[in-house]
RNA sequence: GGGCACGUGGUCUAGUUGGUCAUGACGCUUCCCUUACAAGGAAGAGGCCGACGGUUCGACUCCGUCCGUGCCCA
């Protein structure tokens, strides 16, 4: 039985190995037959480079709340874990570690590497996660760099290029000069760059008609004139109108292109007039397609100047356009030069700058199926629902198909040769999975389309995204029977029941790609959507409500935040806000739920000295024939507890659940209840207290599952924490409560402890210890039931209960309206009843209010009295009743 | 620049379809070592609900503008 302090730091770890070693969450497939008894979880698998930050914390730990509540509910739960160790992160992560670059080694042995550098990063992720507390089942892991999950993705590959979704093709595209790789959309993000915006003078080979010789465009990026191709001018724009047909001159450069009009001209800004370059930006890719404008490639793979540039040729960017500003000043070129703030896409990963490069890449198409995933998005159930407006309009904007392939060493490979005559895409047959083109031999000796007998291995590797999109695929084990067709088969999945998952726990940071691309490749392998439902979770912010980063230094650590506090209290802190709100790490939070901790810990102490020693929970023994009015009502108020916390946890609502509970287990249980039952000998108040700890041990199990599983065992589970059947006799597998349906008097109820209330106040007010004897006390209202609770704790040696008023003198004090119902009634008269009341002018006749010309019937206003006791004693007055204290 | 949120006592927050004394916690003040807990208990102070307009009999709640903050996307 529970006795001295609570010592979370052994408590917890002890808990923690157990937990782990003796597989208590373990995911039982052979007891999971039936898909509406499984709860299955599909996280997305976190980098495993990154260190474990707030955030992971955060997410799993919400995640872990819905896992608890439902296995406790009866659901079979799978809460799987996965390490994504397949991205350019862990390549990069891999060269800075051993200090190589990956193109000194073959792709196997560079994977090994990866592999070899991912391994110790997994092990110490795994300690630190188990360290979190939460209930994810250690044996299902799975590593997306891991031979299962190279061929699910490669399947995943054959199976849409059966379906027809993927296609290769030459085209503009993102590309990373550092990396050296195609990257998609999603892959870039904002920078702001200092620079200079230079305004170049072109000259015209002839005179336009208005005897215009030049016209100055503005430019951030003089690199790129060498790749110019045409100059445009809006159809609107009358200064310019002259130009449209003529031809410039690139300066230095001297090659010709065409001046042609086109909308897309911002109008607003610089000269009116603009260059385009194949290519400087998004735009530039538009026009250079609608108008059939040549290709003038300036800049390589590795973001060097090609020959297109002449004297500029094998200067990086960045020095050519210093020399070229400087060239364009010497030749009397450069009209102007001003500093310039400005926003540039860099890529995620290594913040530099991209470039847009024509190159072949493999494509899956999205932009001709976005009705479809927006109707998979209106699906699902979004916790909260507004973060589907994120998901909806990042489809609707979509401006690219995704970009699946990388020029990358490390990644999963395509499993694809071409045929080295007639460039015929042979892809591996599904046995061979996973293939290496560069290892291994095509399928065929022969070309199916020429007969040439010699192949070409696709060197590219799948998007990072192409596997990580495969989650639910990967936990419920895919191996579809037949490719192309879209649809789910009996035998495609080795856990059918899994799918499609209940819920996708994420950040909303997130939504956009990591969600959508999980979305996209699920719908089109199964033709269902993958998940019923998704829980987005918030950013944890620092206590100033400022997003935790290295550069500002704020960055709060989990392994700071645990090693201070118990787990419990850090995840009381985690469920104090509304699921996919931001809200800020502080240490007060924590620290109230230590407190709570060591409430619980300590009115259990209570609960033990007070009833008799039974290791049978009593929810599963028969209680007392007859229960004492003050029992019942407490056992009544309890189930009422259970109705709402368990509709909290059903829809993620976490914190109203904890508030909730807090109040009822610490107010009305802790400082009501107990403080009565101390004083009691009563075998059904020892029921009653035994069955509501158990109940408040439950309740708590999933927001704090440590102190409440050492408490279980104290009370209900013999033995030694390293003898038991843990699986068997966890508190986390025992059943969620449910109402019981006890009955009664909650009106009475309330009414003996608005009694109480108003005792101990009288005593405050006196100055009186509260458990100071009070000779006489008279109440007048219904308290029936609860005279001797009210007597015992309250110290009271004779009490008089009348029916009957009070010997008191009452004077109207105010009158309050009911304004609900006269508000739509009488409209703008409203004001006049209340200037009326205010000026004490009107009156009340036959339980009706007569005020300014109307009479109001009983229900429409309320009297409020001021009253003056007439009696000895004193009296208190609470909401339904009134107190005479002798 | 576009979109989505959010601004409530010193701090963090609750507030369901508008109904008139705005919730709780932390902190603060006073009192109480009452046989689980003083890291506790009882009582109390503290707010023109971001600003300005509008709709309404009535606005923290609905609408508009502005200011501030965050995220997503250009």
């Amino acid at each position: 039985m529970p006795a001295g302090d609570y010592e979370p730091e052994r408590i917890e770890e002890e808990w923690q190995e157990t937990w782990v070693d003796e597989d208590v969450y373990a995911y039982d497939e052979d007891a999971a037959v039936d898909s509406n008894t499984v709860y299955s979880i599909d996280t997305p698998p976190p980098t495993v480079s990154g260190s474990l930050h707030m955030g992971h914390l955060y997410g799993h730990t919400l995640q872990d709340f819905a896992a608890r509540y439902h296995r406790m509910a009866g659901d079979e739960v799978l809460f799987p874990f996965g390490y994504d160790d397949n991205g350019i992160a862990s390549e990069r992560l891999t060269e800075e570690e051993l200090g190589i670059r990956h193109g000194d080694f073959s792709r196997r042995e560079f994977q090994e590497k990866c592999r070899e550098v991912c391994k110790g990063y997994e092990a110490e992720f795994t300690e630190k996660m188990q360290e979190l507390g939460t209930s994810i089942d250690w044996n299902r892991t799975y590593k997306t760099i891991e031979p299962r999950v190279q061929e699910i993705s490669q399947l995943s590959f054959l199976d849409l290029y059966e379906q027809g979704r993927e296609y290769r093709k030459k085209a503009p595209a993102i590309w990373c000069p550092e990396c050296e790789t195609a990257i998609s959309q999603v892959e870039m993000e904002d920078a702001d760059r200092h620079t200079h915006f230079n305004d170049v003078r072109f000259d015209l080979t002839e005179p336009t008609s208005e005897g215009r010789d030049s016209f100055v465009i503005g430019t951030t990026r003089p690199e790129l004139l060498p790749a110019c191709v045409s100059v445009f001018v809006h159809p609107d724009d009358d200064e310019n109108a002259d130009l449209v047909g003529e031809t410039a001159e690139v300066p230095i450069f001297g090659h010709e292109v065409p001046i042609i009009e086109d909308d897309r001209v911002d109008l607003e800004k610089g000269t009116g007039v603009v260059m385009c370059c194949t290519f400087g930006d998004q735009k530039d890719i538009e026009w250079y397609q609608a108008h059939d404008l040549p290709l003038r490639v300036a800049i390589d793979e590795s973001g060097t100047m090609t020959d297109i540039a002449e004297a500029y040729e094998g200067l990086s960017t960045h020095d050519a356009r210093e020399e070229i500003v400087e060239d364009l000043e010497d030749a009397g070129h450069l009209v102007d030069r001003e500093p310039h703030e400005h926003t540039v896409q860099v890529h995620e990963r290594c913040e530099v700058d991209v470039e847009f490069r024509v190159s072949r890449q493999w494509y899956i198409d999205i932009l001709g199926h976005k009705e479809e995933y927006l109707e998979a998005g209106r699906e699902m159930d979004w916790y909260p629902e507004k973060m589907f407006t994120r998901y909806e309009h990042w489809i609707e904007g979509l401006e690219w198909d995704w970009l699946i392939s990388r020029q990358r060493d490390s990644g999963i490979p395509f499993p694809v040769w071409y045929c080295e005559e007639c460039d015929h895409e042979v892809l591996a047959d599904r046995e061979q999975l996973p293939a290496d083109p560069l290892a291994d031999d095509p399928p065929v000796d022969a070309c199916p389309e020429c007969g040439h007998e010699s192949f070409r291995p696709e060197e590219d590797v799948l998007d990072t995204w192409a596997t990580s999109s495969l989650t639910p695929l990967i936990n419920a084990d895919w191996d579809p029977e037949t490719l192309g067709d879209g649809e789910l088969a009996d035998g495609d999945l080795a856990n059918p029941e899994l799918y499609p998952f209940d819920v996708r726990p994420q950040g909303h940071d997130i939504i956009s790609f990591w969600l959508f691309h999980t979305v996209v490749k699920c719908y089109e392998h199964t033709g269902e959507v993958p998940f019923d439902s998704v829980l987005i979770n918030g950013f944890v912010l620092d206590e100033n409500r400022e997003k935790m980063s290295k550069s500002k230094g704020n960055v709060v650590a989990p392994s700071e935040v645990i090693s201070e506090y118990p787990m419990d209290a850090v995840r009381y802190w985690a469920a104090s806000s509304g699921v996919g709100d931001d809200f800020p790490y502080r240490d007060t939070d924590i620290v109230a739920g230590e407190k709570l901790i060591r409430k619980l810990w300590n009115a259990s102490k209570l609960v033990d000295t007070l009833t008799a020693d039974d290791a049978t929970p009593p929810s599963e023994r028969d209680g007392p024939a007859e229960l004492d009015t003050l029992d019942e009502w407490l056992l009544a108020e309890l189930d009422d507890l259970v109705a709402d916390l368990t509709a909290h946890f059903e829809v993620h609502e976490y914190a109203k659940a904890r508030n909730r509970l807090r109040t009822f287990f610490w107010n009305t249980f802790c400082d009501d209840y107990l403080e009565i039952a101390k004083e009691r000998d009563s075998e059904s108040t020892r029921y009653a207290l035994a069955l509501a700890h158990e109940t408040f041990l439950k309740l708590w199990a999933p927001v704090m599952p440590h102190v409440t599983e050492e408490l279980w065992h104290e009370f209900y589970v013999a033995g030694d924490v390293a003898d038991v059947d843990a699986a068997a006799t966890s508190i986390h597998v025992a059943d969620w409560p449910e109402p019981r349906g006890f009955d009664a008097d909650l009106a009475a109820g309330e009414t003996a402890m608005e009694v109480i209330s108003a005792l101990r106040k009288y005593k405050t007010d006196e100055q009186l210890a509260l458990n100071a004897d009070l000779a006489h006390v008279e109440v007048f209202g219904d308290i029936t039931g609860f005279e001797d609770a009210i007597t015992g704790v309250m110290h009271v040696d004779e009490l008089t209960v009348h029916e009957s008023s009070p010997e008191i003198t009452t004077e109207v004090a105010d009158v309050d309206l009911d304004y609900s119902t006269l508000g739509p009634k009488y409209g703008g008269q409203v004001n006049e009843f209340d200037s009326a009341i205010a000026d004490g002018d009107y009156e009340i006749a036959d339980g009706e209010l007569h005020v300014a010309g109307e009479v109001l019937a009983a229900d429409e206003f309320e009297v409020r009295e001021e009253r003056t006791y007439a009696g000895s004693g004193e009296m208190v007055e609470t909401e339904n009743a009134v107190v005479v204290v002798h």
